[in-house]
DNA sequence: CTTGCTTTTGCAACAATATAACATAATACT
DNA sequence: AGTATTATGTTATATTGTTGCAAAAGCAAG
């Protein structure tokens, strides 16, 4: 069972120029899309866009401003309307502890949803780590519960900044 | 490594009588307070057992209306400065996922806060599972990642509700 | 291509969650 | 008692997210 190659390589360095990660989130979106009859709207394109243009979470009313900069005015609903589309095709994640959106490093593939977010430059990697998932699965079978949805984010600090600190 | 007998059972039927789990929570909180020279003021006491009369995630709001019907006006600041304190003395836990707080199963010991929540009945089932834990260590560390803080929060359906369902 | 249907977006108001700033009150310490 | 510290009251505000309805855009049959 091998795992896919992520859109996006975990803890690249801040200043790397990621325009390539961004185009080839767009295009895998894209074929996504087409395959499953869905519309990525030039909106939802463009929120999507940003999200990986930002390359760390990002929050809805952030995106919002972004959006406001190219188009004008733009309200609240439109962008959660994008996020709410982007989530179901998988396509992004909402992170629960930071209230914010991230593009999803493996777009198409059945996972879960695992993340380390360093608290000090926010870059944040996402994982499909079979183990996590194993004792997930292992201890809530144990109480007899049946999960539908995980949510993991672990917080501390990433390669590079905890060098800077140590 | 032993782990202590947590202050609530998991997934305890719904109509159980929890006025001893209350009590029992109250009483450990008392406890580690003074023995770490921390006040349990009566709005704190107040608040906590608050949150384990309800045994289930209780919204700050949720929690201000109840403080409401018995001393009248209380503002969100009041509340929110409570759960900080429960927070920090490891009494409460939030849930990022629900917006919402729960009574810590585990008061005084070391772990990181894994949930399951029913996603029907709202019950709830603290954990502190080393296989968890240890799958979330290694993979940080697979990773050069220094860990200061873990979520995981996973929905689903308890056992009750699945037979009910089923 | 136009009619009717469905999906998406615009727009306006609003709801829910959380924090900031500063004054007052309670508690602890000397 | 007098002073420092901590906790709470109070008011306002910030941040995040939703609802409802109307206009617009996309789609499909005739
Ligand atoms: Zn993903
Ligand atoms: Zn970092
Ligand atoms: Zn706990
Ligand atoms: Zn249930």
């Amino acid at each position: 069972m091998e795992q896919p190659a992520p859109v996006s390589p975990a803890f690249i360095a801040t200043d790397h120029n990621h325009d390539h990660c961004v185009s080839l989130a767009l295009q895998t979106a894209e074929a996504i899309c087409r395959e499953r009859g869905q519309r990525l709207t030039t909106l939802r394109r463009k929120v999507l866009e940003l999200v990986w243009a930002n390359h760390r979470p990002v929050g809805a009313y952030g995106l919002l401003e972004m959006l406001r900069d190219e188009s004008g005015q733009v309200a609240p609903a439109t962008v959660y309307r994008a996020l709410d589309f982007l989530q179901e095709q998988g396509l992004v994640h909402r992170l629960a502890s930071l209230n914010a959106f991230i593009g999803c490093a493996f777009p198409g593939a059945a996972h879960t949803g695992q993340f380390l977010i360093c608290t000090s430059c926010q870059e944040l990697a996402e994982l499909d780590d079979r183990q996590i998932t194993e004792a997930l699965r292992a201890s809530a079978d144990a109480s007899g519960f049946t999960i539908s949805h995980t949510t993991v984010e672990v917080l501390g600090l990433c390669p590079h900044c905890r060098k800077g600190r140590a």
